[in-house]
DNA sequence: TTCATATGACAGAAATTTCTTACACGTGAA
DNA sequence: TTCACGTGTAAGAAATTTCTGTCATATGAA
């Protein structure tokens, strides 16, 4: 399954969540070093758990990674992220039909804003 | 020539940059309807003209746009702005390798933040 | 019971980004 | 001279993002 995005306001999510130097890392290293439960990844990365616990969940907010809760052999309740098959190609045109469907930011209905008013 | 990016610094920079609408906006816009000088832009785009100023120095220091003064027939001064050959694959491998090169938000050398400190 | 492990969530501080509202300068036309 | 058009920049408000600190819950082992 390829990464993708169907408005111009999930691209820009998507943008968004990697355009952070952790995020990127929590990726790179969910990508690089497999599937990983929360706490252990804090350990890995050097991030307190809550930070990487919201990280995680901006990432899979926009299907950048999954997680799933699963049990331990001795009972511990972990949660497991590991990142799905991102595949992003960004070109000119690729961007312009993007920005067809941005809800955001839409020019103003009325006259552009004054310089001097 | 393709815009590209030599660091994971440079990734997060031009991925923070395509990540606002208003700037996606821009970069459609200018790759649609091809370049404009900046007081026309804004107009077009319905924004204020330093709003546009500034997303547009954030773009071109990221290399997505350039700029260019260059004089009107009735010697006004115009710059314009046209969009680069922007080409982005982003996949998990091309993002691990990237985030490598991060300076940025590196793990800390000492021990992990401690939950109960 | 107490300790160490795991999960999730929330309030508020701190830092950054976004946007407005000015200011200053220059040229050509009325 | 005054107006309309272009350029650039800078200060401060407003909004958002990032991060810390803390609380609450649950399980297994000592």
């Amino acid at each position: 399954m390829t990464t993708g995005w169907s408005t111009g306001d999930e691209l820009v999510e998507m943008l968004a969540a990697l355009a952070n130097p952790l995020r990127l890392r929590i990726v790179a290293t969910l990508a690089t070093s497999g599937r990983d439960y929360v706490s252990h990844l804090a350990r890995e990365i050097g991030v307190s758990r809550p930070l990487l616990h919201m990280h995680l969940q901006r990432l899979e907010a926009v299907g950048l990674v999954v997680g799933s809760l699963e049990l331990s052999p001795d009972g511990k309740a972990l949660k497991f992220y590991e990142v799905t098959d991102v595949n992003l190609h960004l070109t000119a045109s690729t961007l312009a039909e993007a920005a067809k469907t941005l809800t955001r930011s839409n020019p103003t209905p009325g006259p552009a804003p004054k310089e001097h008013p």
